[in-house]
DNA sequence: AGTACCACCTGACGGC
DNA sequence: TGCCGTCAGGTGGTAC
């Protein structure tokens, strides 16, 4: 589940937690997590360094260490970043266990596998070496259009392809679509520069207003859509029962009434 | 380019 | 009780 505002969360939580402390060790739990490096290599990278800083791209999260490189996360469908000082406290699914010599641990606890950890020697590289689009709260909306630009496929999908904008997934694109009222099969070369707009300004308060709750762990408010996401509950906009519909592998749940297709 | 479909993974849940 | 199918969804690969 985690999306651009949890991930974004997970950076906020790591840079209060986890920066300018000395790693003393680190055990690799499940190492068939790890992407494009060995256990071995990811210990004697990071034995004896601490994490500097932050910064997120997407759904990704870069945790720069002090001789340059960058520690990467990608936490699947269930992973998240937990730091604590007691052993008792090792969440369950910890996978990679950073300990530091203040006696604190941050683990990357994920029950699915379906995350990753890896190292990167420039973010940017990175970014271009997975063809990620740019980060979705760092586009304007010129960046926006350009990067929907061309594009034949349905709105849902566009909105949850890496490729072109990082950061949206399934649940995230429902709630945009919802606020924007558009119906998520809508072909992105239907979109007028109106609905352009209304869905780049719904984007935007949506991704904010959700980092703004995680940050707080607060929920969202009721008259959104991630609030009613089920078969047969109630729309917060009109009343009439939300539908869900199957694209791509995916379950979008929406509103037939308020994103009808006109 | 886009889409459908499969696999990965683990736990919850419903049916029988 | 316990077995089975299905679902959740981020990503990546394949076939069309």
């Amino acid at each position: 589940m985690p999306e651009l505002p949890d991930v974004e969360g997970f950076r906020a939580y790591i840079e209060r937690t986890s920066l300018h402390k000395t790693i003393e060790k680190v055990d690799v739990r499940s190492p068939e997590i790890l992407r494009g490096v060995s256990a071995n290599k990811l210990v004697r990278m990071l034995k004896g360094r601490r994490l500097e800083s932050t910064r997120r791209h997407g759904k990704y999260l870069f945790v720069q260490l002090d001789g340059g490189w960058w520690l990467l996360y990608h936490f699947g469908m269930t992973g998240q970043p937990r730091y604590f000082k007691d052993m008792s406290d090792d969440p369950r699914y910890d996978r990679v266990l950073i300990s530091f010599t203040n006696g604190f641990h941050l683990a990357y606890d994920c029950q699915r596998k379906l995350g990753a950890v890896g190292v990167t020697e420039s973010v940017d590289e990175f970014i271009r070496e997975r063809k990620l689009g740019p980060d979705a709260l760092d586009v304007d909306f010129a960046a926006f259009t350009e990067a929907l630009h061309g594009r034949r496929g349905m709105i849902k999908s566009a909105l949850m392809n890496q490729h072109i904008l990082a950061g949206i997934g399934n649940i995230y694109s429902d709630e945009i679509l919802f606020q924007a009222r558009i119906h998520p099969i809508t072909r992105v070369k239907y979109l007028s520069e109106k609905r352009l707009r209304e869905l780049f300004d719904s984007m935007r308060r949506v991704l904010t207003a959700g980092i703004d709750h995680t940050v707080r762990s607060k929920a969202l408010p009721d008259s959104y859509l991630l609030s009613h996401r089920g078969e047969g509950e109630m729309c917060p906009g009109c009343g009439c029962k939300v539908e869900k519909l199957r694209i791509s592998g995916r379950t979008a749940y929406y509103c037939p009434e308020c994103q009808g297709m006109g």
